[in-house]
DNA sequence: TAAATAGTGTCTCTAAGACATTATGTG
DNA sequence: CACATAATGTCTTAGAGACACTATTTA
């Protein structure tokens, strides 16, 4: 069919006619919680991998954005909606998922759990936190080692100086508090100097109103600037 | 359903009921020549886009590993074959392609081409060696911010001293050929001794036998040490 | 005034960048 | 010996990490 224009081509386009993998989204949101770096899993409410923990995700629709699919999936399976996600990559093995096969597109974010209430539903009974510490043995398909990967990256980001922290903190924080979540994150301790050294110098905080106050002496509030349209990566 | 087992769950699952996206790959093959960062392009011979240039890439098989069909179609499309690719990112708007909802998932090498020999083929005519400088202003898809994005992302790699840079050199190379590599792909001239040295810091270098001689003293030859095992990132 | 946390500066070490001369081949 | 490219070292600057004391509040 040399001759037909793009036009006719696209009408007579039947996708129907291929064998196609299905996509999903998986989301990897992380908190920090009772002084540990939390995930948050679901119990699979249905086969395949019933009762199991999985990463809250799902199926991309037909007409969706994959990004929108991953904020979908959230706030279906564990009503956290509104946040900030960033893929990380794709995971396409021929075996990971026994229905059919599977390719999934993995997003991380880490966030503040404060004001989330998690909510259960039919299909993914039980959304939790849980420590990344205490991660189940074994999970469903391959988000055992999707978890693995996602936490270097994490990590990775955090060290970085990404705006990835961005969400896990209040509007306004003292340093001490911002130290504490690295601490927890990356598992290390780290000296204060240093540390407010290099926060100042990344030109990522401002100071913000008030002093947040104690059995004390009164600590600075800060909060991140907003790099205005920064690209998201 | 609650009750059945997961073996009869999978038994009877059925893939087909549900509408899904379609899965390609693209691959973006650098290499230098004449003095120039290339390209690997291919000139579409059908619809859509036809005649139109776009990434080498296509449809994934239902059993087959992303990274195997970006390999596969690279074969087929451009006769590359035996390289180290890096999956940079998945790319999934609704509208980038106009037959049906499609999301791609984008790889990333940098080989050298001297032993290539392009081919033609009826859905991929015309494999081409493009200068990034001289890049069609239209191409297929959403092949030009995905370039756009790739470029990027090679020369994050190979400032940050990855080994990315492991197929672009022949087996034996002095240090003014690697140099002169690097400063084409990243666009800037750098300091001979300064690179020297950071290339020796790295420690991914290895003496070689021999020295290359011309009309000039001759050079010590250096190879690249293979990271036994290193995982691929 | 005791308890608790906030806030601060210096030294050392390493890496990056600027910079020019000598060395060793070939024709 | 002219030409071409190889090879090499030092200084300066910036950032990372080690390290300890003073300041300010409340109870």
């Amino acid at each position: 069919m040399p001759g037909i224009s793009e036009r006719e081509f696209l009408k007579e386009y039947k996708a129907e006619k291929y064998e196609r993998p299905s996509v999903t989204v998986d989301i990897m949101v992380f908190t920090v919680k009772e002084g540990k770096l939390h995930v948050l899993l679901i119990k699979r409410g249905t086969h395949p991998f019933r009762d199991m923990f999985a990463l809250p995700g799902g199926f991309v629709g037909p007409h969706e954005d994959l990004e929108a699919a991953a904020m979908r999936e959230l706030s279906e399976e564990t009503n956290v909606k509104g946040i900030h996600l960033k893929q990380f990559r794709a995971f396409g093995k021929p075996e990971r998922d026994p229905r059919t096969r599977v390719i999934t597109v993995a997003y991380v974010a880490l966030i503040r759990s404060e004001h989330i209430r998690l909510i259960s539903r039919a299909d993914a009974a039980d959304a939790v936190w849980t420590p990344v510490s205490e991660l189940p043995e074994k999970m469903a398909f391959d988000h055992r080692e999707i978890l693995s990967q996602g936490l270097d990256y994490l990590r990775e980001k955090l060290e970085y100086g990404s705006d990835i922290a961005f969400q896990v903190m209040p509007e306004a924080f003292t340093l001490s508090e911002l130290q504490h979540i690295y601490e927890i994150i990356l598992g290390k301790k780290m000296d204060k100097r240093n540390f407010r050294k290099r926060m100042f110098s990344l030109g990522l905080l401002k100071k913000a109103k008030g002093k947040k106050t104690g059995v004390h002496r009164p600590a600075q509030l800060f909060s991140f600037k907003r790099k205005a349209g920064a690209p998201i990566r």
